[in-house]
DNA sequence: TGTGATGTTGAATG
DNA sequence: GCATTCAACATCAC
């Protein structure tokens, strides 16, 4: 599920439904996911409190609480925040849930448990220890070409780098290879500063969009590489799609379109 | 039954 | 120090 508009869409319906409500219960099923935390100091930080705020950099999303701590919730592959009314609605593999005072239930899913969600005392402080990158949405042109300008080696690996630019995943970058014409393999140092910030600006379009749809990747455009990325497909342009892990991820692209530099 | 999957990290290697 | 590769994490679906 979770890239940058993935995770800001589950930002979103966060804040409609969980802000400035009380949390009068908090269950935990199964602590693994709580990295800093056991279950029972989980349920003491946030019971009897509420969310006031969200803020989200790159994939990394937090919920700020009103004692001013913040919960990071960082989705891994398949986390997902889930609402329901009635715990018989209750979908699989939930970790922990809470009940607002709207009588509705909050609860998050996590079917692989990569997930990290944490209490923090701080999360700017949390931030700026891990060193994540800036936020490829909120990235300007400028500070864009500035990272990449005099960095060496593969261009998906370094899209892929959170400490770079914060946010893009394996299938955004693959779309954002496609659409700017540049084969993912290609050598940052090969890359003329026109072609970096053709690579902004198809990404900055692309995830404009998305999230503007709410990450509903079934409504992309058709010219989008989405729905086309499998092996040995044929592109209406008559490209043929070529497979291959690249910078340890699978990665898919049109034989020709997209040049190697 | 085996394989790979939208993420991150740490170890090992060049 | 920098860049790359790989395994590991836990579970499910094809």
């Amino acid at each position: 599920m979770p890239e940058l508009p993935e995770v800001n869409t589950v930002m979103k319906l966060f804040r409609s439904q969980v802000l400035q409500q009380p949390i009068v219960k908090v269950e935990v099923k199964d602590e693994y996911i709580l990295k800093n935390r056991n279950g029972d100091e989980f349920i003491q930080s946030l019971q009897g409190h509420q969310f006031v705020d969200t803020y989200r950099q790159g994939k990394y999303f937090f919920g700020i609480l009103d004692n001013d701590q913040s919960v990071l919730f960082h989705l891994g592959m398949t986390g997902d925040i889930i609402y329901y009314q009635d715990p018989i609605e209750e979908p699989r593999h939930i970790r922990f849930l809470f009940q607002l005072n709207t009588n509705l239930y909050v609860g998050y899913q996590d079917p692989r448990k990569f997930s990290t969600i944490l209490i923090l005392e701080d999360h700017k402080d949390y931030l700026e220890h891990i060193q994540l990158g800036i936020d490829a949405l909120s990235c300007s042109e400028q500070e864009f070409v500035a990272l990449f300008k005099n960095r060496k080696g593969i261009l998906k690996g370094a899209l892929l780098n959170q400490k770079i630019i914060a946010g893009l995943g394996n299938l955004y970058i693959d779309e954002i290879c496609y659409q700017a014409h540049i084969h993912p393999a290609s050598k940052i140092e090969n890359l003329s500063v026109k072609q970096l910030k053709s690579i902004y600006n198809h990404m900055q379009q692309i995830l404009h969009y998305a999230v503007e749809n709410n990450a509903y990747y079934k409504i992309y455009p058709e010219d989008w590489f989405w729905k086309w990325r499998k092996e040995n497909e044929v592109l209406p342009s008559g490209h043929m799609i070529q497979k291959k892990t690249i910078a340890g991820r699978t990665t898919y692209w049109a034989k020709d379109l997209q040049k190697k530099y």
